[in-house]
DNA sequence: ATTTGTTATTTGTCCAACAAATAGGAACGC
DNA sequence: GCGTTCCTATTTGTTGGACAAATAACAAAT
């Protein structure tokens, strides 16, 4: 169920109507709070704010939306949470940008294991986003990226840990990714780096990669450079579904 | 390793003491909230629970940590947030797992004023998730999706603004994502909805929806039931750059 | 067996009060 | 003037209580 305010859901039927009759007031149809929170993100919009300006105090929020300061305590936890507002006392809310290390926060997360259907939902994501992507990187890659792609993976043969190399294995496929010039497609794949981190570790030792891993990183270079599809398709395939080997439950 | 939601705040010089002084209370640095939090977690790590399993009720959630009913409404809030849990009037808060579509709502803030390199990011992404992804699409398409898709695509030819004409668009891409039954690729497409929308209002007016986009619909839905790649690719493709034709800033 | 209505429970919202933190200014001393 | 200390008003943090809304579970009626 669409709960959340994830999905804007125009709806500008008036049917129902609100019960404090002020004149331009929205139909809340869902809680007050994520409707504190839409309004919110109107005012930071609207407003033009950046980080570092400051939002109204709790009061204020109260006054203007009709709500009580629960309500607004609710909204601006969420804001909070979502890494979009700090908040102090005396001092008020002020807008920040820490939405990317969020996003982080929330698989790390040690109470709840990652879900196999996670697991394989991001795996067919990168899928697409590496193999089946091959015409988009063979227009774009240059003999600079095959070279910084090189040098990222030769960091494998003198690393300690397999959180360490699972890094680095991490930083090659981004760069990969990187190729296509995607900015959208990029931050995607950040997103996406705590599960996927979790991927290579549980497929691999640090044996693995420093021997497998950066073999097969080689030979996927090389079918870049060469823009030979099959070949790239096939071994950049083989590569991923690697991952999947290891796994039981 | 970030220990808490809000601030890292260090500090952990154990100068103050807990004034209830119960005995075996745990001394709390940070807020009654994040304390909460870490509780519940613990709660869900020790318990063994799982997807599925339902937490305390509020109430007993109160007792059982000596704290208030906003406290725990606050810490419930951002475990929602974070996709943790799912709460429901009368049923309670049951575990669930929607962190990485929550992730990705994170990133979708910034819907206001899209530059134009967005715009090409964003048609580039979707280009890859509905053309390059033939191959899975054949995979997995049935009967069913086929007949969903014309269904909602016949809807075009009886709609009267041009804003409900994308509404139905974007409709018919987001069931074509679907047919390749990744969540997480299908989270990503619904968070750039407000961005796919604009282009689409910017390339078409209502005549335009309800003959060519039919059309080209028809034609993508032909070539996706008979398997044919070469012309999926094509009629897609051209259908998708449509939407760049009338870009002039 | 299905539908309809009732009830008890749980979450949702609001209010009022007080505690804790603190920015900003006042008072003071040098 | 300049810095320090103290005070105060403001703002957020927490708690308890009250009522509304939603709804699962059950009872009653058809």
């Amino acid at each position: 169920m669409t709960d959340k305010h994830d999905i804007p859901a125009q709806e500008t039927s008036a049917a129902e109507v609100s019960k404090t009759t002020e004149p331009g007031e929205r139909v809340s149809r869902a809680s007050a709070v994520d409707d504190l929170v839409d309004h919110i993100r109107a005012l930071i919009s609207e407003g033009g704010l950046k980080v570092g300006d400051s939002l109204p105090t709790e009061k204020e929020l109260c006054e203007r939306f009709h709500t009580g300061r629960n309500t607004v305590r609710e909204a601006m936890r969420i804001l909070k949470t979502y890494g979009v507002v700090k908040v102090r006392p005396k001092v008020g809310a002020v807008i920040i940008d820490e939405r990317m290390a969020r996003a982080f926060d929330l698989f790390s997360f040690n109470t709840l294991e990652v879900s196999r259907e996670t697991f394989v939902d991001i795996q067919g994501f990168r899928s697409l986003l590496e193999v089946a992507s091959f015409e988009t990187l063979f227009d774009k890659v240059t003999a600079e990226d095959i070279a910084e792609l090189h040098q990222i993976n030769k960091e494998f043969l003198n690393v300690k840990t397999a959180v360490d190399a699972s890094e680095i294995d991490f930083r090659f496929h981004t760069r990969l990714v990187a190729v296509m010039g995607n900015k959208a497609i990029l931050d995607v794949y950040k997103i996406m780096k705590p599960v996927i981190l979790k991927i290579m570790l549980k497929a691999k030792t640090v044996q693995t990669f420093s021997t497998v891993t950066y073999s097969e990183h080689t030979e996927i270079l090389d079918a870049l450079e060469k823009h030979d599809r099959a070949a790239y398709q096939y071994k950049m395939k083989s590569h991923l579904d690697a991952g999947f080997r290891h796994f039981s439950d």
